[in-house]
DNA sequence: TTTTGAGTTGTTCGA
DNA sequence: GTCGAACAACTCAAA
């Protein structure tokens, strides 16, 4: 007897390995419909930004193009999911649903309303993870709660097992002998109406097949070196994993899996210090899910309420905002990493701690609005990872700066572009200077700045802030913040 | 229960 | 130029 169809819901997990929903709706047994459910408000506040659509679409007509090499394709819906899902698994007499889980607020609202209905009609819900070493229910500190501190967290999690990545071995994933109605992707209108992303190409290739060619090449050239060189924003040192990672087209099991087998050569894991520092990193994305987890209103909200508080500055016209925003701040580091982002919808680590700062600390102006910039423009952007670089950038999350702690904007550069080459590349008005004064031009001799062809309040900004006053002002205002919790408190 | 030690990524100042 | 200390106090995790 031909079982009936179960619906395969993607989500967030854009990829055929490693994906245990697909493999259990593969040995369910009856058709495989394999959906995609385009939701504009799934995500509450938080649908996606114009960067991320640009990656999506592209993910999907990847998604869509293997699934076809295996005899099947992409169904693609739009709308609210739940009625969506409900009117196809009426439609289609489907018997399962299967998907992999979502760890973020609004997700896990939808989700358990939606596997209560379909429960409920007779359906056999199943959902699976994909996306995490080590979900948030299931980390918990000796006292019951939630990890606050990282170090603690991390080291908890590394004495946890890990799943292995599991693999699709089956040539074909079943079809149904006919096709429920769908959408073009063209017809999500994904894509931006002007062409500014159309540089992203050069820089991404989305998709399954662009993330393990990413992985292979970073797991050959860099993780071994990616403890020294993942801070020097010129160099390709990083894995530049998020986008791909965000829209789950690879795993970290299978980076787990990766790294484990480089290891056996050595029979040390990780290998190299490299690859531990790297495996952190992972670590610290797993991290932010389980804090949004736990603490689900940290987008918007400071997790250390007092911050609620903070005396931000004033910027009634949004100038200050705007000049961060495109690159005019007069802060040569600042500005290439704000041109990075803009140009290629991703800002390498180091310099998204120095813009950070800079916003939060020199110009005073809330982390919300840096987190919503960031949101809109990087093609990784990810509610869980942004709320926790942001709220620890600006010291009021889980593992806070500690409050003295002020990037200074020419040390920085100096320190991590010493020849000035990430600046030269992003601000091509400041590409003929040389090394000495490139962070700094404002100090630099006229004749110096003159035979670089830099005229500054003309062709680059004057610095819009003196660093030395804007950080006595930020620490002014953090004891002031103090001060009222004290006062608060008494 | 109480105590103790630690906490991603910095900067500045003075010896 | 280099180096260590100071920069707060607090919360969390674990002994």
């Amino acid at each position: 007897m031909p079982a009936a169809p179960v619906i395969l819901w993607f989500r967030r997990d854009l990829r055929l390995q490693d994906n245990p929903a697909l493999l259990a709706a593969n040995e369910w047994g009856g058709p495989v419909i394999p959906v995609y459910i385009h939701d504009e408000s799934a995500g509450g506040p938080w649908s996606a930004g114009a960067a991320s659509r640009w990656w999506l679409h592209h993910s999907l007509v990847k998604l869509d193009e293997s699934l076809r090499e295996r005899g099947s394709r992409l169904v693609i819906k739009s709308g609210d999911a739940a009625p969506v899902l409900d009117q196809l698994q009426h439609d289609l007499k489907a018997e399962a649903v299967f998907w992999n889980r979502c760890y973020e607020p609004a997700s896990i609202t939808r989700d358990r309303a939606l596997k209560r209905t379909l429960s409920e009609s007779g359906c056999d819900v199943r959902s699976f993870n994909s996306a995490l070493l080590f979900e948030p229910q299931t980390i918990k500190n000796k006292s019951g709660g939630p990890f606050q501190v990282f170090t603690p967290y991390w080291r908890h999690c590394l004495t946890l097992p890990v799943e292995p990545a599991t693999k699709i071995t089956a040539a074909n994933i079943c079809a149904p002998k006919t096709w429920p109605a769908s959408l073009k992707i063209d017809e999500l209108g994904l894509l931006p109406r002007l062409n500014w992303a159309d540089d992203f190409a050069t820089h991404w290739q989305p998709g399954e097949a662009g993330a393990q060619a990413r992985m292979r090449k970073f797991l050959s050239d860099s993780v071994d070196s990616y403890d020294k060189e993942r801070n020097i924003p010129e160099y390709d040192g990083t894995s530049r994993l998020s986008p791909w990672l965000h829209f789950g087209e690879i795993g970290p099991r299978q980076i787990w899996q990766a790294l484990r087998e480089k290891s056996k050569s050595s029979g040390v894991f990780p290998a190299s210090a490299g690859a531990k520092v790297f495996l952190s990193e992972v670590g610290w994305r797993e991290f932010a899910h389980h804090l949004l987890y736990y603490f689900p209103h940290t987008p918007e909200e400071p997790l250390r309420s007092d911050f609620a508080k903070f005396p931000w500055a004033k910027d009634p016209k949004g100038e200050k905002l705007q000049s961060w925003q495109r690159g005019r701040t007069g802060y040569p580091i600042v500005d290439a990493g704000m041109r990075q982002l803009w140009q290629t919808g991703w800002m390498h680590n180091r310099v998204r701690m120095i813009v950070a700062s800079f916003l939060v600390k020199h110009l005073r102006l809330p982390w919300q609005q840096g987190a919503d910039w960031f949101w809109d423009t990087l093609v990784d952007a990810d509610l869980a990872n942004n709320t926790l670089g942001w709220q620890w950038s600006a010291g009021c999350g889980a593992d806070a700066a500690p409050y003295f702690r002020i990037f200074a904007p020419v040390t920085q550069g100096e320190r991590f572009d010493a020849n000035g080459d990430y600046v030269r590349h992003w601000v091509p008005e400041l590409s003929r200077m040389p090394a000495k004064w490139i962070h700094q031009p404002w100090n630099a001799p006229n004749e110096v700045l003159d035979t670089a062809g830099v005229r500054l309040g003309d062709n680059y900004p004057q610095p819009m802030v003196d660093h030395a006053a804007a950080r006595a002002e930020a620490l002014a205002a953090f004891k002031q913040l103090r001060g009222a919790a004290i006062e608060r408190d008494a």
